[in-house]
RNA sequence: GGCUGGAUGGCAGAGUGGUUAUGCAGCGGACUGCAACUCCGUGUACGCCGGUUCGAUUCCGACUCCAGCCUCCA
């Protein structure tokens, strides 16, 4: 197996600390805001990747923190006349739906950074005592970042030059302008905790460190997140956890790639997002899900609503070759999972995992027209290789009636007219028989005759 | 300005030193009462300029353009 580390920009044999068990990391939300494509696209990269490296026995512990304590959570809960706590169970509730909606398996543990606040005390306290980290004059606690010789690896960057260039802040507390805040002190009447240096809060950056180093240990296998992090928010992890520790912190960083809008990155602060239960409106789960799937985890994509009707008519593909057959374990020779396989091993590739699961639907189809005994072990093929990347696990026929969704037409109507069809067909009245299936497809539901009778699908993709 | 990545057929999107990616859309054929679904067939794509090579979209160098990061952001 090969993974592109971030750390050392090129792929690398993978092979985890402890044989048998992958420990991962992977930094959660803000919950201050309903999630956007961006967060789906992060959240489904490392479902995906957790699911794969399951299936290869391994036994993997992720994690995913909630960073439920931070200046824009307290902003808007002011904003919004709540208190942050009740926000923040509001947005987690939220993002666990959107989650769930998208096929996205729950991490198996969701730290909190107010749960660890001890924790993060403690190794502040860590990087005081070996002089990586001092107290200011106004209660704030910053990291040196001259003293970590080390800054500046995950992203090839030189401090001497990222001062020449800079437009961080000048702070009159902070020894130098790049040192970054560990711990801020309270305002009066902000939520604060207890600690040496006063009533404050924990900076955004020791949160992750403190507890991933809680829940994995100091050195640990995977740890990921979105494009945006590798600067300055995990190079400051890594600051602060090889100071502490004295140990490597990650041996290999990923990074999802971008989601744009307009060839514009997708964030809060351009405003240009879509919130994932905005764009479930309109459209099946699924096909958000595919559309994520498709292309390669690292390379940045277009989000525009055309892509998801693309989407759409690719998946029912897939769902038009399961239609009509019983999935059942059977010989199969093995090759379309041995291609799979390979495509998955080399760094997660997922569009060409997806290609050969498309020439695996091409021969279930085949099947179905004249070797139908193939059939169900191709489809259980399909549908096991497809489940990898959270893929196909509705019924077809649910997926291609458009779901739950509301129909244009009750069902039992749709019944009715395809019997009024029927009986006009077999009187050899094809007037009235296509005024019919016109009138239908004038609503979006489209007809499909075959030996067994007539089904039909919901068309959305003009929507 | 510094640091990362990119530039592939109408669109999306993998990959490879010489042989079909794949999907959507299009076109021709089969099936069908006609369609839809499905099957068969169908496209001289690899930003620009040099270099290496018997041969480069694939390796090397320059150039142009695009995106991300350098400030909170997944």
């Amino acid at each position: 197996m090969q993974i592109y580390n971030t750390l050392t920009r090129r792929k690398e044999p993978f092979t985890p600390i402890e044989a048998g068990k992958i420990r991962m990391y992977v930094c959660g939300i803000t919950v201050y805001d309903y999630c956007h494509i961006g967060h789906a696209r992060v959240m489904v990269a490392f479902d995906v990747i957790t699911r794969y490296l399951r299936s290869c026995g391994y036994d993997v512990n992720y994690v995913r923190n909630i960073t439920d304590i931070d200046d824009k959570i307290l902003q808007r809960a002011d904003e919004n006349g709540e208190t942050i706590s009740a926000l923040t169970e509001r947005m987690i509730a939220a993002m666990h739906e959107d989650e769930d909606r998208l096929g996205v398996l729950r991490p198996d543990h969701e730290p909190r950074a107010t749960a660890h606040i001890d924790d993060i005390v403690a190794m502040i306290e860590t990087l005081i005592d070996k002089g990586y980290a001092y107290a200011a004059a106004n209660g704030d606690v910053y990291y040196r970042v001259r003293r970590f010789a080390d800054y500046g690896k995950l992203n090839n960057r030189d401090l001497d030059e990222m001062r020449s260039g800079a437009r961080v802040e000048v702070d009159a507390h902070k020894e130098d302008p790049l040192d970054f805040v560990l711990w801020k002190a309270a305002k009066p009447g902000e939520a604060s905790w207890p600690s040496p240096w006063g009533a404050g809060r924990p900076g955004w950056h020791i949160e992750c460190s403190a507890m991933s180093t809680c829940c994995l240990g100091d050195t640990f296998d995977i740890h990921g997140g979105g494009p945006d992090l590798t600067f300055p928010h995990h190079e400051n992890e890594i600051a602060q956890s090889e100071a502490a520790t004295g140990k490597r912190y990650v041996n290999t960083w990923m990074h999802a790639g971008a989601v744009r809008v307009d060839q514009q990155k997708m964030s809060k602060s351009l405003g240009n997002f879509f919130t994932i239960r905005d764009v479930l409106e309109v459209h099946d789960p699924e096909v958000v899900r595919y559309l994520l799937v498709a292309s390669h985890y690292r390379s940045p994509i277009n989000y525009a609503p055309d892509a998801l009707g693309d989407a759409r008519r690719s998946l029912e593909r897939f769902y038009n070759a399961l239609q009509d057959v019983t999935p059942e374990q059977g010989e199969l020779d093995g090759r379309f999972a041995t291609r799979f396989t390979a495509a998955m091993d080399d760094d997660f590739n997922t569009a060409e995992a997806l290609a050969v699961l498309f020439e695996l639907a091409r021969e279930l189809n085949r099947a179905k027209q004249d070797d139908a005994a193939r059939a169900p072990a191709l489809a259980f093929e399909l549908r096991r290789l497809g489940g990898l990347l959270g893929l196909f696990e509705q019924e077809p026929a649910v997926f291609l009636k458009g779901g739950s969704d509301t129909l244009p037409l009750p069902e039992a109507d749709i019944e009715a007219r395809i019997a009024a069809r029927a009986e006009a067909k077999r009187a050899r009245d094809f007037v009235e028989a296509d005024r019919i299936r016109d009138e239908l497809a004038a609503l979006g539901i489209v007809l499909k005759d075959s030996r067994e009778g007539t089904s039909w699908v919901l068309e959305r993709g003009q929507a």
